[in-house]
DNA sequence: GTCTCAGTTTTGGTATACCAGAATGGATTG
DNA sequence: CAATCCATTCTGGTATACCAAAACTGAGAC
């Protein structure tokens, strides 16, 4: 299991409850705590800090505890809208360069998904959803776009997670990929990239209602706790 | 001048010597002595080393020295694919959001670089030149976009560095940035996706050139001095 | 009662010491 | 003479100690 740097370990470890909602926007993360809470020393946890931050995760200030993020809507519409374009050029290079076994790898995962459709843990399925788009821009055969969309998919993760168990349209999505996975596997470009951009595009609308639900809920709580914004 | 943290001001140096050509691809970065040749401790040595690690620049190896990274043409070409993707994007969206203001700096920049043509240090007009593209990308306002331009700008920039030099057609580049500019002063979306979108796909093939030229070299060099590849 | 300011504490930034694994070089053996 | 193996050394990984700046707190003055 040691495969990964301590760095490494400790980033994923934090990744998890920020995801999770553990640490929740705003909370310092404090590297003497922190460390010592996870049993190692600060130098290995400060390195882990700064993963967090590239991935942006968390808010690096100078002299200043580094704090868990806190995106506003508008910048998680953008990361999505970023998300959108470097998804929908993956299904234009899959039709052109992914091999036969890659298209149906990831038609297997739609496969995957429809059959577990509600048995299993909503936090699980989800991450099939996300390997499924994960998938895509990695059989792009472009290394920096799928990097870079595996970068800001982590980072829109929580608040794609949030829409998703808010509407509960899990029969849409399902049958939104399975028209993505056909067009791939007939290496139909523009049929690909406007199935990709359609489905994203209805993300965003869900991902701006369900975090604008939310504001509304937190800013409610702060006021009825005496701590108005 | 302390604006910038110690790392980071540790990083730019190693950077400018890497793309100056004093720290040639491949060869290793020991964190114990680049730290006392430049009087500091490890620590902020190494997390400089991290941020080049991020910018692509080094390639980090688990227990062995981080090394200058030597990029392959096909790595390098996908990069700049990624940034055609982006910038091209970015272009739109200046048409649509960026004001006037914003515009108009970018034009600015265009004209300082027709002013000074010739008269400047290759690579102050190299900066200026990756200045104009950092321009359209933060004229997006769409910071993801941005951010992921920037990255990658940073990460071809040798590979662009050696093919305007190989290739002396500064004129050229003017006159197309001064194309792209314009479009954007009209606010005319189609024609600024296709100006950029043309001017980038040049540099595809001057890079692609300038490299292939640079790996002959390498490898003569290198049978010539008895250590064949 | 409130504002201010100094002393204390907390926290990130940096330097240094220690450790373990990898590389290297030389001696030994076939 | 070549190949191999062991010891030395080199290097990154980690832990710890120290420092300076920011924050908190409480006492004092207005």
């Amino acid at each position: 299991m040691a495969d990964e740097s301590l760095p490494q370990q400790l980033a994923r470890q934090i990744r998890r409850d920020i995801l999770r909602g553990k640490l929740v926007p705003g909370a310092p993360i404090k590297e003497r705590d922190s460390a010592s809470e996870l049993g190692v020393s600060r130098t290995p946890m400060r390195e882990a800090i700064r993963i967090l931050a590239q991935e942006g995760l968390v808010y690096l200030r100078p002299s200043r505890s580094p704090i868990v993020a806190a995106p506003s809507i508008k910048e998680v519409v953008d990361q999505v809208e970023l998300l959108i374009l470097l998804e929908t050029r993956s299904a234009e290079l899959v039709c052109q360069f992914a091999s036969d076994r890659e298209i149906a790898s990831i038609a297997d995962i739609v496969r995957l998904m429809s059959e577990r459709f509600d048995a299993t843990d909503p936090l699980d399925m989800f991450e099939v959803d996300m390997s499924f788009h994960s998938a895509i821009a990695k059989a792009s055969h472009n290394a920096p776009i799928a990097e870079t969309h595996q970068r800001y998919l982590q980072r829109v993760w929580r608040a794609r997670y949030m829409a998703a168990v808010q509407k509960r349209n899990r029969d849409k999505v399902v049958c939104e990929h399975r028209e993505i996975a056909d067009a791939l596997a007939e290496r139909d470009t523009a049929a690909a990239a406007h199935t990709i951009h359609g489905h994203l595009s209805h993300l965003v609308s869900d991902i701006r209602n369900a975090l604008e639900a939310e504001n509304a809920e937190q800013t409610g709580k702060a006021r009825k706790s005496g701590r108005p914004e």
